[in-house]
DNA sequence: TTGTATGCGTTATCAC
DNA sequence: GTGATAACGCATACAA
């Protein structure tokens, strides 16, 4: 004997007022006589009644609920990013919308789609274009861009990548690597493309060569594999490869190991994002370790000052740290004017 | 000069027509004349209006999202769950809301308050009390159950654990050792408590007294370096550790190592979800692998069709693999070509 | 084939 | 303090 659902009607007919008044206690956005308030409140706890968000939310009072945009959830950074935002969004007592592209070629109409159930939208990487960014934003849609190149006057969080990468290459210049590699495609995201300059900016300082261009592949351990072997299997095989992120440079040392190359003797590697595995493998990998949580949190702070009407949001960049170990080359002589070839 | 969102009543007006033509083209619920249609295409598209979720829902129509509700999202497992939910949503073109409770208190409210914004629900884990889930259930909201204890006849989706943790156990005991210890908390989670139960089942089976009680602790790697180190630094060591997942094996490996201890020699190690770090690790790790995407896909299946109105879903079960590798004291020539995923 | 009118559950603006 | 009542944007039964 299932009643139906219960509405503020409900309770204002069991409690004999108006659904103002229900509306009033609820709220609490005008004063209650203590006694009917009471009868209103007990009324609503034995109907079991909670508001309902959709007509709240068409009667104009938004939607209590805020969207992520994300590429996808391999690998623990986006995973973080995404659960630092949802813990600032349930902070504030909203809902949390996800949406994976998966680099799909709709991924601006499910956006738009998305945008039209929240309040506001934190939009991740390259996962929509900038004319749909553009686009929302004018239209009204408070955005915050995560790890993205900047839009308009669109508020943007981001981990510093260039000047982490710059000291990264400048260490291994400084180990006597004359000739080094980037593994990984700066078009493929807007980190990554700050890795790469970053990289070739060390070299200029430094006074060196670089690559002309990076070595351009996917992000998984098999990309790192398949590259890494074309790579290091070249007559001008580099002194040092610069990896895009952990999964690729994991990737690398199983190429390596196959092709009876020694890390780092023979090939020093670095990778991005300080994955678990990094830590276990041997040589332990040197790499960067971005604060994925933070940057969710931060990117949530700023949307919800955003939909409170703040213009003007400064971007904000959050450090990150060199994580030093072996496979640079450290604490670990380096051979001495090996004959190339 | 930004003009007044636009409405069903804006479009009809610009296109000469009555709102419930509107509708009618939008929907396609009943012939217009071409003509027509084609007017009201032109103003759809020259205002760029998208009909409102919210009035959709406040309608009658159902809100075109779904929600999933679990722990947390470290490490792989949830993720790739979540992950697999939403893909299927997508197909599905439904929304999807997510909820971390973090073991918080008031999860059972946060859950009340996300059911009235989803059209349905996958509740994972131990994240809410049975007698939340029951209620949701009685008063209509479609759910599925994920890694969890059934509740009434709502649907459940789980991986394999009773079966593989027998063979496992079985193993273990086949290699000779007989003293083995079960490192993790049956009663942080549904799926650790069957891989009790057939660690104990194994014991049975194979005549070979059990210990008591299992080495309760926590899920991180720093959980199974400080249980570990108290478990291997006992008098009546364990000749083997069946760990609860593989964050805590890896904890695990710290101690032995600390402690002096060889893997599989002294002491042989299992983990569960297959974690990369477990194949690079050494030795390697022997562990269970889980199908975590396709469980939130089958989960996602069933919550579709449940809201869609089918009854009495049979429970599913999604087979799991055994990765043997050497950490259980296997002499198994392993391809180590395996990539780190 | 198309239009009219009503309901959906809130919030908010008036009156009283 | 409290109660009518008009939005809010859409779907739909009922008319035409």
């Amino acid at each position: 004997m299932t009643m139906a659902k219960p509405s503020i009607y409900t309770v204002a007919q069991r409690a004999d007022v108006s659904i103002a008044t229900v509306s009033r206690v609820l709220r609490g956005t005008a004063p209650v006589a203590p006694a009917t308030r009471e009868r209103v409140l007990a009324a609503m706890d034995e109907l079991r009644w909670r508001p309902s968000h959709v007509a709240r939310g068409l009667a104009g009072k938004g939607h209590s609920a805020i969207g992520v945009v994300f590429p996808d959830l391999l690998g623990p950074y986006y995973a973080q990013v995404v659960l630092g935002f949802e813990q600032h969004a349930v902070a504030d007592d909203r809902s949390v919308l996800i949406l994976a592209t998966h680099g799909r070629a709709n991924a601006d109409e499910m956006v738009r789609d998305l945008a039209g159930r929240v309040d506001g939208l934190v939009v991740m990487d390259r996962t929509v274009s900038d004319k749909l960014v553009a686009g929302l934003d004018e239209a009204g849609t408070p955005i915050v861009l995560l790890a993205r190149d900047g839009v308009g006057s669109i508020p943007v969080v981001r981990a510093e990548n260039i000047d982490a990468a710059t000291r990264l290459t400048a260490h291994l210049l400084d180990h006597g690597r004359k000739r080094l590699a980037f593994l990984g495609d700066p078009e493929s995201a807007p980190d990554v493309e700050q890795r790469w300059r970053g990289f070739l900016r060390a070299h200029e300082t430094a006074g060196v060569t670089a690559p002309e261009k990076p070595f351009r592949c996917g992000f998984q351990a098999d990309d790192g594999y398949a590259c890494g072997t074309e790579l290091l299997d070249a007559d001008d095989r580099p002194t040092a490869v610069m990896c895009a992120n952990d999964e690729l440079a994991l990737g690398l040392y199983r190429a390596a190991r196959d092709l009876g190359l020694r890390i780092p003797a023979d090939v020093a590697v670095t990778g991005w994002d300080d994955l678990a595995a990094g830590g276990l493998v041997s040589p332990a990998l040197t790499t960067v370790r971005q604060p994925a949580r933070e940057l969710g949190a931060r990117a949530g702070a700023l949307l919800s000052a955003r939909i409170a009407g703040s213009l003007d949001l400064q971007p904000e960049t959050l450090p990150v740290d060199l994580i030093l170990r072996h496979s640079c080359g450290c604490q670990i002589p380096v051979p001495a004017r090996r004959a190339p070839r």
